[in-house]
RNA sequence: GUGAGUGUAGCUCAACGGUUAGAGCACUGGACUGUGGCUCCAGGUGUUGGGGGUUCAAGUCCCCUCACUCACCCCA
């Protein structure tokens, strides 16, 4: 269908119509609701930054920075990026402009586009959007818990069931170390027959042979020692106390040993929010502590913590859900004749002053025709106006769904619905 | 980056290599001269994604190309 002369929107990106962008109003209000109950604000940063923010964060043999970002040289010959993630941002906005000269924690969210060069499928895209939260200074398990029941509290509001809480803890600068020699150690004879992926892996992040999917790898690495078992006293009681608060909660999860995150500057606590109904890209939101990435970025000592949720994956378990009312106008106003097209304008006017969300038929077509476009927008009531009417005084009105009908004054219907 | 699958009307899809490429949905009108959803009737649209090849004949087979989809990878 397409041809050379026709345009198309990038690979990878998407447009999205009213009643979809429906739902994501829906998601937006809904985060900003439940995360302002818990004291966190919006911030906007910029959507690009200099490409250094992300590969200092990220990680330089991260997937994301060496495939996947949008890097770009702009006019003066600086390197440009369009953000990948959020966090990176965020907290250069933070170290920048000495946020963390104001009371601890500060508690922040943002939500936009986010871009990377992936090839798209279910769920994945390359322009996609994520809400995500950040809270700096504070080290405290509390805010772990914290974070992780507002997660929860906003899946409740949005009415989504069936999602699975997994966490984790990766340790810190301290212990990981020792854990990923450990590791090493234990692949070590067992290289050769790992995939060529987990071949690479061993080199540069033997922690992600732990969720390699080839039966082969999943064999060998039975007996594959856990990072838990390598936490340090700190991290493990930051753990415990963590898991002991979710009880307190009542947040189920399950414990993950083998969730890992691909991005470098996680520490200690990690989580992840998936579900089954979405195929092979099944997070739904994810994040974790990165408790030395303020300091990375020039700032002072800063223990933080977010995550980040997908949208389109958040839109499509909504439509899923099949709850998602579609908006409708309230009245549709048919008319036959030219004067009755005038009589509805003025009354539609009036009503819309009101913030009532009416509909004008094509005096042009029949009143069949305009009583089945109002069918299809499932407008509530039918004002009908036509010759008959202008003369007596009086209009008729229609209630779709339960077929009643009457006549009103032209002067009183203007409070018809109030 | 790798692999598989799919491209036909606005949408969802038919058409053993063989006349003029069809159907449903949607849209408009009519049956019902001013009342929607159900039913019936009527009405229009295609460079069959593009290019090349095989053949008497290609939507159908072959090659190239483009696009989309799913999966790997990676991640939210």
């Amino acid at each position: 269908m397409s041809s050379a002369e026709r345009y198309n929107a990038l690979k990878g990106v998407q447009d999205i119509y009213p009643r979809e962008v429906f739902i994501w109003q829906k998601i937006e209000n809904t985060a900003k609701d439940v995360f302002s109950a818990y004291g966190f604000q919006e911030l906007r940063a910029p959507i690009i930054e200099t490409t250094d923010i992300f590969v200092r964060s990220i990680g330089e043999t991260t997937d994301i920075v060496e495939k996947e970002m949008y890097t770009f040289p702009d006019k003066a010959g600086r390197s440009i990026t369009l953000r990948p993630e959020g966090t990176a941002p965020l907290v250069r906005c933070y170290v920048q402009n000495h946020l963390y000269n104001l009371p601890s924690p500060q508690k922040f969210f943002y939500s936009g586009p986010m871009f990377r060069y992936e090839r798209p499928q279910k769920g994945r895209f390359r322009q996609f959007y994520q809400i995500g939260v950040e809270a700096l200074g504070s080290s405290d398990p509390k805010l772990d818990a914290e974070i992780i029941s507002m997660l929860r509290l906003f899946f409740e509001r949005l009415g989504l069931e069936g999602l699975h809480f997994e966490v984790n803890s990766i340790g810190c600068e301290k212990c990981r170390p020792d854990y990923k020699n450990a590791l090493l150690n234990f692949f070590s004879d067992k290289i050769n027959r790992l995939c060529p992926d987990c071949k690479r892996r061993f080199e540069y992040n033997p922690l992600r042979i732990l969720d390699c999917k080839v039966d082969e790898c999943i064999t060998l690495r039975t007996g594959a020692p856990k990072v838990i078992e390598f936490l340090c006293n700190e991290c493990r009681d930051h753990f415990n106390a963590l898991l002991y608060l979710l009880s307190l909660l009542n947040i189920s999860y399950d414990i993950n040993p083998d969730m890992v995150r691909g991005l470098d500057y996680y520490t200690r606590t990690t989580f992840e929010v998936t579900t089954k109904q979405l195929g092979a890209q099944n997070a739904v939101a994810a994040g974790g502590r990165y408790d030395k990435l303020v300091e990375e970025f020039g700032g002072p000592p800063t223990p933080a913590i977010g995550f980040a949720i997908g949208m389109e994956r958040v839109v499509e378990l909504l439509q899923l859900s099949n709850k998602e009312e579609i908006p409708h106008p309230k009245v549709f106003i048919a008319a036959i004749g030219a004067s009755a097209e005038k009589e509805a304008l003025i009354i539609a006017t009036r009503f819309r002053e009101d913030g009532i969300w009416v509909e004008i038929g094509y005096a042009g077509n029949s009143l069949k025709s305009q009583m089945r476009r109002a069918d299809r927008l499932s407008a509530d009531y039918v004002l009908i106006i036509g010759d008959d009417e202008i003369s007596s005084g009086k209009l008729k009105w229609k209630h779709l769904s339960d077929r009643t009908q009457g006549e009103i004054l032209f002067s009183e219907v203007h409070d018809f619905f109030k």
